[in-house]
DNA sequence: GTCTATAGTTAGATAGAC
DNA sequence: GTCTATCTAACTATAGAC
């Protein structure tokens, strides 16, 4: 192949995926990669350019999956297929997501970061004008987006970080799905 | 001072807070607890050592806390007391709260923390079995336990990594606290 | 118990030939 | 663009005097 920089990012993804950021070195992606450090250098700028380079594209296919899905849906379909989705993807691919949580924490100590964090950032407006839309239709309980978004996903992502050894997470995920939607609804109901 | 380890101690705690985990050098703490590396090495077993003696110290106090309201509380009053004394004490100890974070994430990784998973874990199941009797005795819903801690405090959780910048939590604390009970309830009811 | 001094290791980054 | 070779810096940990 002729694409080194391509190269070097698919080699590094399962090794940061494998030992983390902190315990990924230089020299693991020039092993893996087969590229030379010399390479690794003048395609991104050390380590931190190369996670930011796998945090954007990866969430490139996040917004675009996350747009494709928003036309004329009800604020009940957005939140169940978002929550859904997040745990569903999550739990098939456990090492994946704590990485980018790793990056995502890292981020906001480590300067070198910040691109990441300034996506984030993009991502949250978007959300939080949209939750306001929504109030302001009656569609949902008033109050602050930060709130919000801790009531819609903050049950998943807990879960996701504690359910390291579980096998089957059909069950939690229907509850932790309805639980986002009800927690939001002004009218709230219950399945079961 | 004669106690050359509570010196240490209290040192490194602020360092810890201020750098984080990765970001405190041993030389840090020999700088500002005026200690030398040999003293350091002498009673605690390196960075690793350090961080686990603070956390044993930190989690005493908290599971001290939490036996003492332990006593003939009704569930509801445990889960909401429990979530606003989180919500409470994390806001208004911010950088404490990330410190013990980033150790916990950690302690997943590096082996020499692992005391620190050990003790998570005892809580962990005490709480999963407190639940399970909860549910024996019809007063909560009927989930496993990983769920419904990602219910119970998977908001609060999520609210205090994103609420940076902001002042004023009261009212989210209330919205959280409100949410705790509800989303664990058999029967669900809304106050506002 | 406390100190000084330093060994030993590993990381990130660069210089310069090809 | 790609490589080899090397540099510098920083950290953990230990040895051994007092």
């Amino acid at each position: 192949m002729a694409d080194r920089r391509q190269d070097i990012l698919d080699a590094a993804l399962p090794i940061f995926v494998e030992k983390g950021y902190i315990g990924t070195t230089i020299a693991d992606i020039r092993k893996a990669s087969g590229a030379t450090t010399g390479s690794i250098y003048h395609f991104f700028s050390g380590k931190p350019g190369l996670a930011v380079a796998l945090w954007t594209d990866a969430n490139a296919l996040w917004v675009t999956r996350a747009e494709a899905g928003r036309q004329s849906r009800t604020p009940k379909e957005m939140v169940t297929t978002t929550v859904r989705a997040l745990l569903e993807w999550a739990t098939a691919n456990r090492d994946l997501f704590l990485f980018f949580e790793e990056l995502r924490i890292r981020a906001h100590s480590d300067p070198e970061l910040r691109p990441i964090l300034d996506e984030i950032t993009q991502t949250h407006d978007a959300a939080a004008e949209m939750y306001r839309n929504w109030v302001a239709q009656g569609q949902v309980r008033e109050m602050e987006w930060p709130v919000a978004s801790a009531l819609i996903v903050g049950p998943a992502y807990d879960y996701l970080r504690k359910c390291g050894h579980m096998s089957d997470h059909g069950a939690a995920i229907e509850m932790l799905v309805e639980n986002a939607w009800n927690s939001v609804n002004r009218d709230p109901q219950r399945s079961a």
